[in-house]
DNA sequence: GTCTATATTCTGATAGAC
DNA sequence: GTCTATCAGAATATAGAC
């Protein structure tokens, strides 16, 4: 049980970084299998319903990624308000310099296709409720109440995501910074 | 000077609701000539540059018109906080139903274009600045000092911009709405 | 099962008729 | 100036060799 399906790996992984950097409609068939150094006949094996599933299948593992990511941070930090603030400055680094940009979590895409394919809308929103879910989930351990700790994680979601999207068109960690600055005021004290 | 530049106008107009519905990639240039009537030499006529050129006319286009709603809300309500969630109020209003949805401003084309053209990139963020310093100037009229009225424009201008992929992705009018409720706690009380 | 070569459609762009 | 017909290339997808 070695050398199992270690093609369908790396297609996906070439898949999920290009699909994050460039978006759904700019990433083509072509670059992947060239990119990754599969032909294109594996891809078609392994993700028989073509482009759709295979960004499916990319959306889900860049969401598992995200999901330790954030679970990390809220683990290792005591503090809420801090460990989001943590997981904001770590996303904000990349943009200081634009070569080393390496992804836009699922944003972009989940733009792209809300309005055009269902099964990648679904997926789009089910990585959001989880990385939503996590953040929730550290509030409640911290003495918030379960209704305003789920309101807080969509209030982060947004601004995290919004803040992304300013970050990269002003190839900048600015905008990502003010956003981390903003957290204790979302977050003020309840409990 | 009656009839003008009118087939102009038809294909801006047209061009600038399916960038903003579909995106930069998945919007053909030979759709805005089918969905505007006119031909394609048209188009080449007056936007000599192709594509590129048309999306930055659209964006500006889009900018203004954004620009002069916000302004609106600005000027007939006198209160800051209540002005700007009126405003988040009636862009969530249109995700309703999904065949009402008329547009995602421009964070979706910011979002496909930032790292592949630098004339589409600086549109964009001229228009993410327009909206910012509108907010700004009505928080500084209410007493605030200018840095936290800046930063504050950052921070609810991402807000609104994560909270629409939101409500997109979700097809629900939900994440914006929350995203009202929290503006309060961004603009707590200054001077 | 793994991969190559090809089919078909559609893209942005242009040349040139009127 | 306004528009039509067409270009070369890239897109997704498939057929079929090995």
């Amino acid at each position: 049980m070695a050398n199992k399906p270690d093609s369908r790996e790396k297609i996906l992984q070439t898949a999920s970084r290009l699909f994050q950097l460039q978006g759904y409609h700019a990433t083509g068939l072509n670059q992947i299998i060239k990119e990754s150094g599969s032909p294109k006949g594996s891809l078609y094996y392994y993700f028989p319903n073509g482009k759709e599933e295979l960004a499916a299948e990319a959306v889900k593992y860049t969401s598992r990624y995200i999901e330790a990511k954030i679970q990390s941070f809220m683990e290792q930090v005591p503090d809420p308000v801090v460990a989001i603030q943590e997981f904001i400055k770590e996303a904000a680094s990349q943009f200081d310099q634009p070569e080393t940009i390496k992804g836009i979590p699922v944003g972009l895409l989940a733009s792209e296709t809300a309005l055009i394919s269902e099964p990648l809308r679904k997926v789009c929103v089910q990585a959001f409720k989880n990385w939503e879910t996590i953040i929730a989930n550290k509030l409640i351990k911290n003495g918030y109440e379960e209704d305003e700790a789920v309101k807080a994680g969509t209030v982060i979601n947004s601004m995290i995501e919004g803040g992304i999207m300013l970050s990269l068109a002003n190839k900048s960690k600015a905008p990502l910074l003010t956003i981390s600055e903003s957290i204790p005021l979302i977050l003020h004290r309840k409990g």
